[in-house]
DNA sequence: TTACTAATCTGCAAGCGTTGTTGACTGGGA
DNA sequence: TCCCAGTCAACAACGCTTGCAGATTAGTAA
């Protein structure tokens, strides 16, 4: 995503207002690059401004996805997760633990699909999501498993 | 998964009781290998035995989820989708348009990561996703952007 | 067969993440 | 400074899924 200031001009340019709500989700966003859900930056913005509504976070949200600033990543933790990092093309590795995620780079024209996709697909996306424990939760795991 | 024949002494072996709705949904599962979500099974089941509740159809789906005999899949389509086919390691493909998924082999030992994973983080599953849009789908977008 | 009991059924309410609505408010171009 | 499209907060409602409770039933043991 660009930077806070860019974001101002660029809401702008669209006819969008840009209020002191908008900044600091901006804010927010472009120094936590650990893929918060929409709930984790309503509660970082909310620190700054405790009047902020989670509405409105879903909001701009929404509007910095559908301006490409940022992406919208479902990633099966329940709830949508946002990536401001939209410049290097990557993949992500999920713990089904606690939901934390990672960047991964990976070649993806190293893949090689063993059949043709069907006729007239096409394609906008090829995800690679990597699933597993963290060093943590794994830890957190078999604790409990020998308690059992 | 299993044949609706095998399941039934499975479900026993378990002290799981094999009631004609259970028996009902083995046997659409067993034919359908859309990767139907939970509503789509029940309207299947509802069919042939109109009483039955979408609960009881969510309940079975999780049964047959914990015994791995079907695959619970999270694709971003909105709801759950259900896969019988857990013999074959494969990826999915998926339509952003109308939801249809369609079952796809890759490769994985030939992708590469450029970078390694976290440490002590263990893998338990490496998915590919395919999105797009099929070309009925695909034809419908372009005829509304003509409109437009 | 019968009787018993744990498992299951249905219908409804509730949970969660997200979006729609509404009336008051305000950013920012003229 | 004015003005109004765009935005705000609060609340209701949505879609998918699960919890709950009381009635029903599968399957075992006699």
């Amino acid at each position: 995503m660009h930077s806070p200031e860019e974001l101002t001009q660029r809401f702008r340019e669209r006819g969008l207002k840009v209020t002191p709500q908008r900044q600091a989700v901006f804010r927010v966003l472009y120094q936590n690059h650990t893929h918060p859900s929409a709930e984790t930056v309503y509660e970082q913005v909310a620190e700054q401004m405790p009047t902020i509504s989670l509405r409105t976070v879903y909001q701009t949200l929404n509007d910095l996805t559908d301006m490409g600033e940022i992406l919208h990543l479902d990633l099966g933790t329940g709830s949508a997760r946002f990536d401001s990092n939209v410049e290097d093309a990557h993949h992500h590795l999920v713990c089904e633990g606690c939901g934390m995620v990672r960047d991964v780079e990976a070649d993806l024209d190293s893949l090689k699909f063993n059949e043709a996709l069907p006729t007239g697909f096409r394609v906008s996306e090829t995800e690679i999501l990597v699933r597993g424990l963290c060093e943590h939760c794994l830890a957190k795991d078999q604790h409990r498993m020998a308690e059992a």
